[in-house]
RNA sequence: GGACGGUUGGCUCAGUGGUAGAGCGCUUCGUUCACAUCGAAGAGGUCGCAGGUUCAAUCCCUGCACCGUCCACCA
């Protein structure tokens, strides 16, 4: 056997895999379910980011099956929608109007399933212990049925509506948006001053970063309080450039010091506009079109884009002596996440689901979970608050789930699928009926919309549990144990799901939610393709093992960043190292001892009674951890106890024990000892490290434990008896007097082995008599000639110990 | 403007109402007998600032500063 563990533990990667090791038993109770996310297939890379949050996911599942839990847990590939056709776009230098849709759709499907196998091969390096029969893809027939199911019930129940009305809209993705595909940006701008006249001849001064939504004012609005407008209310302005007038109307809205405290209200710059233009009535002066040009009715510059007209109308406003001065300021703009285009306002028929009269109990709902950590409810919370819009679920895209939709040509009726047909695809298949039941027509339009992508994700949990379907497990993991998921889509994922699933099964979809932070580059940023800072998985794992990479995720505190630095997975390896080793030493002194024929009926010496005390203690503390989801907590106290109880204290102190020739008691009790607590090691850090400990585990315990893999195994109980608080204490102290004695011989540069002719403690004969149970391992470890024990009276110039123990080394 | 997280030794980060911790780095010492990818010892911190509560505050409260993130401000 090498010093160095085997190079080839990918081997288990394998062997997990065809062993069926974390298969999901449908019969089997007990069961802990996972709603794993699953990634969008829209990268050809994963970055070690997204190692980071899974593999902190998977030290979860790998826990709750060793403490003997059904772990259901899946992999999805979210390979719809918006992200996906980007990438397509992308990649293919795609011009959407020279390609077919059926062309187009096609190529999505060819790189989705290209990208998804090498996730999958990704994931299971990673070791993530995943049942892969439970995978799913989001455009695949299951997904597209339970989302059009989900479609059909919340419009039955009044949940879902169509409604014209001002949307969200993105010029350049050209389709109706949803509040959470929004983002800020911060811009610098230009606030132009523009003079509007007065029916009596004055003028005054409106402020605007969009000049270009001068011909859409529909009103100007001042501040019934204002002392300089208070005149104008109720009166006409004419607007310049424009010859039509709109009212001047009082709202206690207008705040009075931004600007020149008079708003100009236009179809539709802001929400606010929306507000207003609703309130008052307002007439409508529409004049941004789909695609982001403007139309007819902003008269001279129709045609022309945004950006163009609003440099020509400035240009016209100077000329005309209309625009009196130029403020540079930053603002602050919403774009779409996706293509970080500002987004517009437009009126378009749209698909809703109404949120926004359900708030109250959405905020309840989300009180429920238990959150991981628990700050990250806060960021739900403030989502909730601050939701303006229904979620519009229609998207005028090519690539996703269609709705299950027709219209009668003739009266606009709406003509559902029925559900035994499910999937559908309106623009391929045929309506249910051949009538119109209203009005008899037998002509009939498909929905070409494809839902938001987030219509499915929001079901993960209902897909999971094949909702309505007919192998359901709708009774055995709804709702789910866990939620993992990142800080960044609470807005999104989590908040769409807790709506979908208080409408269809009025529960919360899972009980506990784990928020992860992200992976950062070595410098603290956030990792972009644009920086250059991405780290790649792959590149790391050519240097190092899997493992070692894992080790780094266990780093992060529950719902904390984490910086990417080679450091921590050099020491990875380096605990690998010391494992190997530890195995390596423990095998030595084992391969001949057999713990299925050994005969318990004698008292386990001091020194073991210690270490098997201590092990009690690290079992008690990191299952706790476990429990609340902290694994890096969980993981220091494993690692501490490994390394400093376990390797530098304990083997040292027995290891005279075991080098004896003699088969006696003592050395029994130490071979015991040693293969008992090295086995609740490799089970304790079989979540984080699942290739090394298997290989331990294959290599030595198999054969004894009879389990087919140490991820199989139960995780570690505490056993009452061998938790011994007073031989704990006891033993705390012989390390103490341990550390003293090699102080003393660091500082005359000796080495640890030098002989040390007289130990002198000296304490009470209470405290002689239990330190004495250690007195055998001290000696022998320490080359320690004579201990003797004094009473304190007979003190001269000792050294004092850490516990108030005064001892004299004499060498 | 609102919210959340952070501010602890040179670096990266734990942590606790009562003598401050780890890893790395640094200094010194130590290899026949698991591991030099190791072990031992040491140096190094008025725990962001200012108040308050308390017998006692790095920890609790208030205010402030700085860093990060989200949301709101587009008239």
């Amino acid at each position: 056997m090498e010093k160095q563990y085997p190079k080839n533990l990918e081997k288990w990667g394998r062997f997990w895999e065809k062993e069926k090791i974390y298969k999901f038993k449908r019969d089997k109770k007990s069961i802990y379910s996972i709603d794993t996310p699953p990634p969008y297939v829209s990268a050809e890379h994963l970055h070690v980011g997204h190692v980071m949050s899974y593999v902190q996911a998977d030290f979860i599942a790998r826990f709750w099956r060793q403490k003997g839990f059904n772990v259901f847990y899946p992999m999805g590939f979210d390979d719809n929608g918006l992200p996906t056709e980007r990438f397509v776009e992308k990649k293919y230098n795609i011009d959407k109007s020279k390609i077919s849709k059926k062309n187009f759709v096609e190529l999505c499907l060819k790189e989705t399933r290209r990208i998804s196998k090498i996730y999958k091969k990704f994931w299971q390096k990673i070791g993530l212990s995943i049942d892969w029969s439970l995978s799913y893809n989001t455009i695949g027939p299951l997904c597209q049925k339970i989302s059009q199911k989900s479609f059909i019930e919340l419009f039955k129940n009044k949940k879902i509506i169509r409604r014209e009305e001002p949307i969200i809209w993105c010029p350049k993705c050209q389709t109706a948006l949803s509040q959470a595909d929004l983002i800020d940006k911060k811009e610098s701008g230009y606030l132009n001053f523009i003079k509007f006249l007065f029916w009596n001849g004055k003028e005054a001064i409106v402020a605007t970063t969009r000049p270009e939504l001068i011909p859409a004012c529909i009103a100007l609005f001042v501040n019934p309080l204002d002392k300089r407008y208070k005149a104008f209310i109720g009166k006409k302005a004419i607007v310049p450039l424009g010859n039509y007038k709109v009212p001047i109307l009082a709202s206690q809205k207008v705040d009075q010091k931004f600007g020149t405290g008079l708003m100009m209200v236009c179809t539709w710059g802001d929400i606010e506009d929306i507000y207003k233009w609703k309130q008052y009535k307002l007439k409508t002066r529409l004049i941004i079109n789909k695609d982001g040009s403007l139309n007819e009715l902003s008269g001279v510059y129709k045609g022309l884009s945004i950006m163009e007209a609003r440099k020509k109308i400035l240009i016209d406003l100077e000329k005309n002596g209309f625009l009196k001065k130029k403020e540079k300021i930053t603002h602050v703009l919403n774009v779409h996440e996706r293509c970080k285009t500002p987004i517009e306002f437009l009126k378009a028929p749209q698909w809703f689901i109404k949120i926004l009269d359900i708030k109250k109990t959405l905020k309840k709902q989300g009180k429920k979970i238990n959150w991981y950590p628990k700050f990250m409810k806060v960021k739900y919370d403030n989502w909730v608050d601050n939701l303006k819009w229904d979620w519009c679920i229609s998207r005028q895209r090519f690539y996703g789930t269609p709705f299950p939709v027709w219209y009668c040509s003739n009266c606009g009726k709406i003509i559902l699928a029925k559900e035994k047909d499910l999937p559908v695809d309106p623009t391929q298949n045929k309506p249910p009926i051949s009538r119109c039941p209203k009005c008899k027509s037998n002509k009939f339009l498909p929905e070409t919309d494809v839902m938001d992508t987030w219509m499915t994700s929001s079901l993960t949990p209902l897909i999971n549990a094949r909702w309505k379907e007919k192998k359901s497990l709708i009774q055995k993991i709804y709702p789910m144990n866990l939620r993992p998921q990142g800080f960044e889509i609470i807005r999104s994922w989590l908040f769409y799901t807790v709506v979908k699933s208080f409408f269809h099964t009025k529960t919360l979809p899972w009980k506990n939610v784990m928020i992860s932070g992200w992976g950062l580059d070595w410098e603290g940023k956030k990792m972009s393709k644009s920086l250059g800072n991405v780290i790649y998985p792959e590149e790391v794992l050519k240097k190092y093992p899997v493992d070692a990479l894992r080790y780094w995720a266990t780093k992060a505190n529950l719902g904390k960043n984490l910086r990417y630095q080679e450091k921590e997975v050099e020491n990875g390896h380096r605990l690998m190292t010391k494992l190997w080793n530890a195995f390596y030493f423990s095998f030595f002194h084992l391969k001949n001892f057999n713990i299925n024929n050994f005969n318990y009926n004698f008292k386990l010496y001091p020194t073991d009674q210690w270490i098997f005390s201590k092990l009690q203690e690290t079992i008690k503390k990191s299952t706790n951890y476990f429990e609340k989801y902290e694994y890096g907590k969980a993981r220091r106290e494993i690692e501490d106890f490994f390394w400093k109880d376990f390797c530098n204290n304990y083997l040292e102190l027995i290891k005279y024990r075991l080098y004896s020739k003699r088969e006696d008691i003592i050395k029994k009790s130490a071979q015991f000892t040693l293969y008992k607590v090295f086995l609740n090691i490799l089970k304790l850090f079989a979540p984080f490290l699942p290739y090394l400990t298997e290989e331990i585990y294959q290599l030595y315990f198999r054969k004894l434990e009879k389990v087919k893999s140490i991820h199989l195994t139960s995780w570690p109980v505490i056993e009452k008896d061998l938790l011994n608080k007073k031989i704990e204490l006891t033993g705390d102290r012989i390390i103490n007097l341990i550390n003293a004695i090699r102080k003393s011989k660091s500082e005359r540069n000796y080495s640890l082995k030098e002989e040390v002719k007289r130990l002198i403690i000296y304490c009470s004969n209470d405290m002689a008599k239990k330190l004495s149970l250690f007195v055998n391992d001290l000696k022998e470890m320490n080359n320690i000639n004579v201990i003797e024990f004094k009473t304190k009276d007979e003190i001269k110039n000792g050294i004092s110990v850490r516990d108030g123990l005064k001892i004299k080394i004499q060498f």
